[in-house]
DNA sequence: AATGAATGAGAATTCATTCAT
DNA sequence: AATGAATGAATTCTCATTCAT
């Protein structure tokens, strides 16, 4: 994934690969049938780890507000211990998305159904679903996807999480 | 740009650049003197224009608000009027962000110097600035991006803009 | 010629000929049937003319002896004054000198009939034709090409061809 | 070498080369990074082995006679049993030359060394070291040229041998 | 099961030559 | 007659994948 993350998919060969994991270019192919398909095992393997994560953190609370907390926290945090697990999801996200079956967990599909309970509760005011899911996806990303890359944020982890938390409830109006 | 948002930049070949352009494939470096040119031109020539007219828009306004409405308002028609630039900036921006100079106008910069002066004049809580930037671009860009590829999102455009004018506004607790 | 002395003749493009020449590389095509072409010309113009030269100064003298002199001279002068032609002819030399016939001036048919004509007269003892003709000019080229390329041999031109000429003598026992 | 030598370094194409070693274009690469390199590493490890070769031959004997008959004579069997090799040497000489270090042997240093201390120990009349090295080493490369390209020379390697060291005692004024 | 040399299809790029202006 | 953009065949080189050891 580091290598993934630093040159790109495309760009890393398998070479790279093997020699980074200190193995043989062939013995790769002992464990992914193809370096596309090892990719897409990276991508997928973490990205319904983290969703069925989350998925499990909302659960665990009762309020929507709560378990809106609770992952947007989980989201700092994860990020905070692995960047690289980050930027590869962010940066692989456009290539894999269309494989993703509605069946896998997926962060994005929990922060949805979240909020949709929300909105069936009267927890959140009335609105455009996938708007408001994309809303809030999107400024938490952004925020740690510059705190990783631009070397632009400073904040410490807590606090970055509790701004977050509280940006959200106000785009969604709570 | 076509090419490059459909198979992804390295997935393009010249061939297929040529052969859709209607020209040879030398003569493609006539004009480009590598492939890697030419998508960093293709980069940097729409980045800095919608840069430049951004801050054209923002000149153009008084208060912070109008200046907010305007500049987003321009990116929820510039997509709609170009979604391939929209796309291909996005897709390429981690590969080109790098190479971009502070001297560039910079649609990012435009956004975090309305909130710098918002700020300063008291027309926005004092907050951090570049997490406050980073999460309005977030949520803006995930919104136009999913509207884009995910085919979830299908308000018309101008009941868009206003939606995430207004989640601007409460994300930045104007 | 520069050029390709430089460069090598297959490394030296068109484009960078015409630059060099100050003119368009199609214009090139008017005076040149091909680059090919503008590399034999080169070297059978100027590989001739020193054939002719080297023709009339042994005609104009009577013995071997003056020959020999005349024409060492000459070769120790032209090449003093125009190294960049002494490179070419001894560069293209290999790829040219099948294409030359018998009829064309030629330096070393000139320096091999000078000895005929002096074994024939008894001015030189008797031995192998060609193998004499090939010490002889491998020992004046060789000094040459040292002088202009490795910078290792410092001597005046005047008493380089008079060491060059007393070493011929020897060489053929004169 | 063969290819290089017939159709000379740029004219000979990594598919040439491949297919008259009975392997892959891309298995080349496996075993010299580039054409160019290849084509030196060709050069050096021949130009240095005779180099090497001559350097034992001339230690071996004790007077300047006989080092200078015993390397020529191997001159003339090198390239009787190898005459791809003499060829190939001959003609990439200009384009490597300049890559050469003074450690690497080197056949013309050899020649040098051994008149240099013929001279110091009196067996040489006292002459420029560098333009007697010159005409001795053009007198026997031009015959050994002529020999194998210009089919003009027919004598048998012995007498040939023997002719060389003649003349060069006689260039020499020993 | 691991290795890494070999493969060969396919990529980017070059450049001699052509030709419309 | 000169230009220089366009051409496209040919070249070098890469690299995912295979396979004998």
């Amino acid at each position: 994934m580091s290598l993934f993350v630093e040159k790109g998919i495309a760009e890393t060969t398998v070479r790279d690969i093997a020699t980074a994991a200190g193995i043989a270019e062939g013995t790769l192919y002992r464990h992914y049938p193809s370096k596309e398909e090892l990719a897409w095992q990276l991508f997928v393997v973490n990205f319904t780890a983290i969703g069925a994560t989350l998925n499990e953190l909302q659960r665990a609370e009762k309020t929507t507000h709560a378990k809106l907390g609770a992952i947007i926290r989980y989201f700092c945090s994860v990020f905070e211990q692995d960047a690289v697990i980050f930027n590869y999801l962010f940066l692989a996200r456009h290539q894999h998305m269309l494989r993703l079956t509605p069946r896998q967990p997926n962060p994005y599909l929990v922060f949805r159904s979240v909020i949709r309970e929300g909105m069936a509760h009267g927890e959140i005011p009335k609105q455009d679903l996938d708007v408001a899911a994309s809303m809030v996806m999107g400024l938490i990303l952004q925020v740690i996807d510059a705190r990783i890359l631009g070397r632009r944020i400073h904040q410490g982890i807590e606090s970055l999480a509790d701004t977050l938390i509280q940006a959200t409830y106000r785009v969604l109006n709570i």
